[in-house]
DNA sequence: ATTTATACATACTTCTTGGTATATTTGCTG
DNA sequence: CAGCAAATATACCAAGAAGTATGTATAAAT
């Protein structure tokens, strides 16, 4: 067991709290108990509850989705294949609890979004973020002919962001896995029509033929 | 200015509160205040917080999103140009306050659903009732000719009001009324692929002429 | 070795907040 | 008008919560 620095470890820890029961319902003193440390290395380190939750969107929550579409621009010529990959995984990855839960980075934008400006301002900047390369995906695949020809890919890109969301809220209040699962789902077919020049699911034979 | 029930003047107040700011962050203390009345007043009517947050889904919450797809079903001839005007009005009445505030019920659903089972419950019976409608309305524009054949009812019901929804979140996040408009209109005009049989603005002229 | 800054520990404080205890008033019914 | 329940008022409370004051240990730099 890797003696890791005290900031991460709080780091950690509460990105898990928060991922569970949002960032206002975060007790800093649970946390602290949790972790076995003391307020001074709490306060140490996080001046407020505020610089701790910013530092999580910066560090964690950041990173984390940057990483999850950037999968979309790793090969030029599969994107589509990659889009209809990336919505796969939702569905294979969802359980229960995690669609219960929801999507982290949707539940503080709604939670927190009215409450602290800044926090809007970061977390509106990841939003950016994904949309931007989302964008640019889609962008790519249209002019290599994966996706039609007619779509705007800004509109798309946000449109797309946000059908997901709604996917993960309506499950969430739904608790049902299986309404996320048929959501995700119909919101490909939709992209089939609208989207992509051929059936990506198709592709993947073409690829590995 | 009519003396109205004690009772329903909290409701009224606590609603208003709700809209703005969410359910945990309405501070009972606060409206009490407001609403020049005194604590035992009020605990008379709602025993618990929670009891009141009941209270405002089931009779102002519910009533109010019922009515609001109930639209679609008041001409069976008219259904696709009632959902466009649906649509249509969503970014008509849309403010930047509107916006940055949110959707109450699905701000509720994300804030809520998670916290209190009974909370959700009531919460998923608003959605259900949301999907049902616009689910009826949907199946009867198929049979009518006015949506297309091929179409799930249902998984479009529900998709349709995920859809929305992500233009709520993503607009709030981002602050901006156009973001929100930009996003309902490229969502029309995905509709106008995937559901609609001819162009619901076009109806229009036909009816009116 | 002395200084200095970082890292951590403990106890305390202040404010908020939902909720209670208890008393009083109002209004209806017999 | 007596009596009774619903309605309203007032003062108080206990738990929580973030945050502070203040002190100590550690380790690197001079």
């Amino acid at each position: 067991m890797s003696k890791k620095s005290t900031r991460e470890n709080i780091l950690k820890k509460c990105f898990e709290a928060v991922e569970k029961q949002g960032f206002e319902a975060l007790r800093t003193d649970k946390e602290i108990q949790n972790l076995n440390i003391s307020k001074g290395a709490f306060y140490h380190y996080f001046p407020t509850k505020l610089d701790l939750g910013y530092a999580l969107i910066e560090e964690i929550i950041k990173p984390k989705y940057e990483q999850k579409w950037s999968t979309l621009l790793e090969n030029e010529s599969e994107i589509a294949w990659a889009l209809h990959s990336l919505l796969e995984k939702e569905k294979a990855t969802a359980s229960e609890q995690l669609i219960s839960r929801g999507d982290v980075l949707y539940n503080l934008m709604l939670e927190m979004s009215g409450v602290d400006s800044q926090f809007r301002l970061k977390l509106d900047e990841v939003l950016e973020i994904q949309v931007k390369i989302l964008q640019k995906a889609l962008l790519a695949g249209k002019n290599n002919g994966q996706f039609k020809s007619g779509m705007d890919s800004r509109s798309m890109a946000y449109l797309l962001i946000g059908q997901l969301h709604g996917c993960y809220a309506i499950a969430k209040t739904r608790a049902s896995k299986e309404v996320f699962i048929s959501m995700v789902s119909a919101l490909q077919r939709q992209l089939q029509e609208v989207l992509y020049a051929q059936d990506p699911s198709l592709m993947k034979q073409r690829v590995l033929a």
